[in-house]
RNA sequence: GGGCGGUUAGCUCAGUUGGCUAGAGCACCUGCCUUACACGCAGGGGGUCACAGGUUCAAGUCCUGUACCGCCCA
């Protein structure tokens, strides 16, 4: 006797065991194994190492673990290469912070290397425990090729993809106004800046005139400018007003005496100024006095009217956001005076107020006006982003690549149809594929944030003034000035041979090294055999905010360093929402961590809720509740995983129970023609699970596939099916037959469920290969076997048992069933008392009744069932109309009680009569609407009036 | 400001090209520990499909507008 599956589902042995299993077989290993097997690659979103995975990341892996477990049964060469990102700013910053509340320490008060190494520290520590994480969520990665984005091989890719594009001439330095976070003090790109409502003010300032001026006989001394960060006035070097306003032919060209500061600065003319207007529903013409103070150190706007007006630019700010005369105040030795000194070393929030403070005194503030409006913050710090002077390296993305143009230069000028992205720069190469239909999203509408994204697209800014991440391979000669860089470390400078070089002391962005992931974690710029079988890839599976930041690039990259993209589509999916619908975060609390919901409800009930709920929205709420765990911790979880619980808990009984009648199973005793309708029946289902699921899969579906195996699972094979199979198992004439197919259908339902919950399956699996190891239906299906589930065949599709008449059959019976059972409920008979009933069935259904008596008579306590045409109802009868059959359950009728029931279906009944008699008597909808749509209504016309008579009839025997 | 998504039962969500009396799970009510499963079985109640128009024989589904919630981008 093979001993049977334990008699309760413990989710941890189940998944200890399952792991064993794979890790001991190796079984997520791909090889380039030149064979001429299809390869299937995904790339992991390498999760970052800041932190450890939340229910995002599992929803992530769940999904594309079990696109990777299909394909893997499908017999693909399946790779899926796992590994973390470094993360630059956000990991710098966790762990300055940890440093500075455990030791009051700043990073500056460490050597660059020493810090280096407490954030190695820190990665070395969370990559361990990310991939602990993922091996618990049951994700089949390949273990073996786990990379980060830091380590040589990737590092190897970044340097080679870096001196490809120095070398295309397509990395620059440029002085620009950057995206500047004074909290960790570096730079950040446009899309690393979330843009915020703050709810703030406009300080209107009165900027006195050098002269007064008449306008229109009234003499004016100064102009109003208004602004809502007053501190960057120090910085002012011109008033801008529009060229079109009435007082400009008097105002532009005088002076202003900039107050606090007293430089003079002049007054211009420049489109860009919003013209007042209070009544307009613009909010900036509304709060504009129609005088702009120019900063050009400080506002991106500024910036560009200094550009075209030629304006001075001083910058009054230190890196960290404070008043400073140190960075670029040019004007500093002749405008210095103690008020401006005053303001030296105050943090930008405390100077604004020390200069409102100021011009309310010397009688200067007009007024203070609130105003709600959009303010940058840093992604990482969530301080504001300060816009700020600095020298940075960039990307020119729209800039045509010379190596491309000279490869074809038909194309060299092109640029793509209603845009200004040449076909041959970086943006082009992201975009072109899209357009082409290579490149595709699902859901579909998020081709359109790409699309847009690369169409606006600037210039990227890449270097970080961070310490952990990729240094810039740059080398800057101290002696001419020239910019090295090259695959090795320079050590002469390349245009005048010295070696006094000293390399740049920024690193890169990390979506730099991101953008290589597809081929630098498979060996690039070595061309090998893994390389040259895995890229390019298959899927991408991600996050919408990751479309701009990591997805576009990686298309790039891909595109510009290997010659092709990296994958053909990109699965989009859903962020989890706590139950009130708010972004599941830290400072919140209502975070769910993974392990909690794997320790409490197991991993894979924890896989089927979050695929069961994978739709193609773009929202998952995610109701959360405290739950103490068995070891007395209290932690957020929530009630949305008991669904997959209970259905690992019902997989796991019938298994057991079917398991316990497999003793002894012989396939050679399988005798086609000694099938019953219920085996005939759930064959048939089963055919047609296997296509749906399989086709769902296919197109990216998650709830559709799992909704399609729990209806099968749950709703045929083990509320009737099994049923059905019981007495069969005591009868030695039937039972090998019963036991053929049970074995076979619980083979083919561990398969197609195996994606979505693979530890339970497999730990089935392994018991069902115990007891029955060769399964398959002698002269109707094959069936190979496997050694462990994760690599057997997926379900191959069984057409020829697809049976509509069993199906038809079958249904007829459930309904019978089903009306003798509410019967029995109504009348409050119990569960254990065998009933008498008997049947009239409509012509056509006497032969299946006839038939399938005992069907009827198993699952619903009947004793004795007797149908007929001639059968009439007996005194003391219930009666229930199932489809065109009447039945009638003997000896329980209570007057009372049925003719209320009768009276309730007889509403039922003539509720939807009156809909479709009001149907086919519009003579439009006869004439107009499809044939067989007529036609149906005229069938249930039919259908409804004789049930109706039917009841009718009973009621009128009833008496009144 | 631009773009996108959502609004269907108390809760979380399905609902394919318009076509049966709009479905599921959870929760709720009734009865059952029927030797696979009480994380279960059987039965049941519960919805003006956000609102207002329109197209159509027919609208949860298509079109227009409004409201509220949320996300992305500037």
């Amino acid at each position: 006797m093979t001993e049977q599956l334990g008699k309760i589902y413990e989710p941890k042995i189940t998944e200890e065991q399952a792991n064993r299993i794979w890790l001991e077989n190796n079984s997520f290993h791909a090889e380039a194994d030149g064979v001429n097997r299809k390869p299937y690659t995904i790339v992991i979103p390498p999760p970052n190492v800041t932190a450890a995975l939340h229910l995002g990341h599992a929803l992530n892996n769940t999904l594309q673990d079990i696109l990777i477990r299909y394909h893997r049964m499908k017999g693909l060469n399946t790779l899926w290469m796992p590994g973390t990102d470094h993360a630059g700013i956000a990991t710098q910053t966790v762990v300055e912070k940890r440093i500075l509340t455990e030791e009051g320490k700043r990073r500056t008060d460490f050597a660059r290397e020493e810090f280096i190494g407490r954030v190695q520290a820190w990665k070395d520590e969370y990559e361990q425990k990310i991939i602990d994480q993922l091996k618990a969520m049951g994700c089949s990665c390949d273990w073996q090729r786990t990379r980060f984005t830091m380590d040589e091989v990737c590092a190897r890719a970044v340097r080679a993809a870096f001196f490809k594009l120095f070398k295309d001439g397509l990395i620059y330095r440029g002085k620009r106004l950057v995206n500047w976070d004074p909290a960790t003090q570096t730079v950040l790109a446009d899309d690393e800046v979330e843009h915020e409502t703050i709810q703030g003010f406009f300080w209107y300032l009165r900027y006195p005139l050098n002269e007064p001026v008449v306008i229109e006989g009234k003499r004016v001394e100064f102009v109003t400018v208004a602004t809502t960060r007053p501190e960057t006035m120090l910085g002012d070097t011109a008033v801008a007003m529009n060229p079109g306003d009435p007082r400009a032919k008097y105002l532009v060209g005088k002076i202003v005496k900039l107050p606090i500061v007293g430089r003079k600065i002049p007054i211009i003319a420049d489109e860009h100024v919003v013209l007042p207007n209070t009544t307009s529903e613009d909010e900036k013409a509304k709060f504009s006095t129609g005088f702009l103070k120019v900063t050009p150190a400080h506002d991106p706007d500024d910036w560009a009217i200094g550009q075209r007006q030629g304006l001075e630019v001083i910058n009054v700010m230190a890196p960290d956001g404070s008043i400073s005369d140190k960075f670029g105040w040019t004007d500093w030795e002749k405008i210095k005076n103690p008020d401006v000194e005053n303001l030296i070393g105050m943090d930008r929030f405390e100077a604004r107020e020390a200069v409102v403070e100021w011009f309310r005194e010397e009688g200067l503030l007009e007024e203070i006006r609130p105003y709600s409006h959009e303010v940058g913050h840093s992604y990482r710090s969530h301080v504001p982003i300060e816009p700020y002077l600095s020298d940075q390296w960039y990307i020119a993305v729209k800039k045509p690549i010379p190596s491309l143009v000279a490869r074809r230069s038909s194309l060299a000028e092109e640029l793509i149809e209603g845009t200004d992205v040449p076909v041959n720069s970086l943006a082009g190469l992201a975009l072109k594929p899209l357009l082409d239909g290579r490149l595709r999203f699902i859901p579909e509408r998020y081709a359109r944030t790409y699309q847009a994204w690369l169409e606006n697209l600037r210039d990227w800014p890449i270097s970080r003034q961070l310490w952990w991440g990729h240094r810039i391979p740059i080398w800057y000669c101290q002696k001419c000035g020239q910019f090295n860089s090259g695959l090795e470390d320079p050590m002469r400078c390349e245009k005048c041979s010295s070696d006094e070089m000293v390399q740049d002391t920024d690193v890169l962005d990390t979506w730099f090294s991101s953008a290589l992931w597809p081929f630098s974690t498979l060996g690039w710029p070595q061309v090998s055999p893994v390389l040259k079988t895995f890229y390019p890839g298959d899927v991408l599976c991600t996050a919408r905010e990751i479309i701009t930041l990591w997805v576009t690039r990686m298309v790039m990259m891909g595109q510009y360093c290997v010659g092709d993209i990296p994958f053909k589509d990109v699965y989009i999916h859903a962020m989890i929402q706590d139950g009130e619908g708010r972004k599941m975060s830290k400072s919140l609390g209502n975070g769910i961590d993974p392990l909690v919901a794997i320790n409490s409800h197991g991993a894979d009930a924890m896989r089927f809720t979050l695929a069961s709920m994978t739709t193609d929205t773009q929202d998952i709420r995610m109701p959360v509740a405290t739950m103490t765990l068995p070891d007395g911790r209290v932690e957020n979880t929530s009630p949305k995983f008991d669904v997959g619980r209970n259905f690992c808990n019902k997989l796991w009984n019938a298994s057991r129970f079917a398991m316990m009648n497999l003793e002894g199973v012989n396939p050679d005793d399988f005798d086609k023609s000694k099938m019953t309708i219920t085996d005939k029946w759930i064959l048939s289902r089963l055919a047609r699970t296997i296509n749906e699921v399989t086709a769902a899969l296919d197109a990216f579906k998650y709830n559709e596939p799992l909704n399609a195996l729990y209806k099968f699972f749950w709703n045929d094979f083990c509320d009737w099916y099994l049923e059905w199979a019981k007495p069969r198992m005591q009868d030695a004439g039937q039972k090998p037959v019963a036991q053929n197919v049970l074995a076979f259908v619980l083979d083919q339902v561990l398969r197609l469920l195996h994606p979505f919950v693979p530890f339970i399956t497999e730990g089935i699996f392994q018991k069902l290969n115990e007891i029955s190891p060769v399964r398959g239906l002698k002269g109707i299906a094959d069936l190979s076997s496997a050694k462990a589930l994760v690599k057997a065949d997926w379900p191959k599709r069984l057409e020829t048992l697809i049976d509509n008449e069993a199906e038809r059959q079958i249904a007829i019976v459930q309904s019978v069933v089903k009306a003798i059972r509410d019967i029995r409920t109504k009348y409050n008979r119990p569960p254990k008392e065998m009933l008498f009933v008997s049947a009239r069935p409509a012509r056509e259904h006497i032969d299946i009744m006839k038939q399938n008596a005992d069907l009827i008579k198993q699952l619903a306590g009947v004793k004795e069932f007797e149908a007929g045409i001639a059968i009439v109802k007996p005194p003391n009868a219930a009666v229930a109309i199932a489809d065109a059959s009447e039945v009638y359950v003997h000896n329980v009728v209570d007057i009372e009680a049925e003719r209320n029931r009768l009276t309730k279906q007889k509403e039922q009944i003539e509720g939807a009569l009156k809909s479709i008699e009001a149907k086919l008597a519009n003579e439009n909808f006869v004439s107009r609407a499809k044939p067989q749509v007529v036609e149906q209504a005229k069938n249930k016309l039919a259908e409804l009036t004789e049930q109706l008579k039917v009841i009718e009839k009973h009621l009128a025997e009833l008496g009144n």
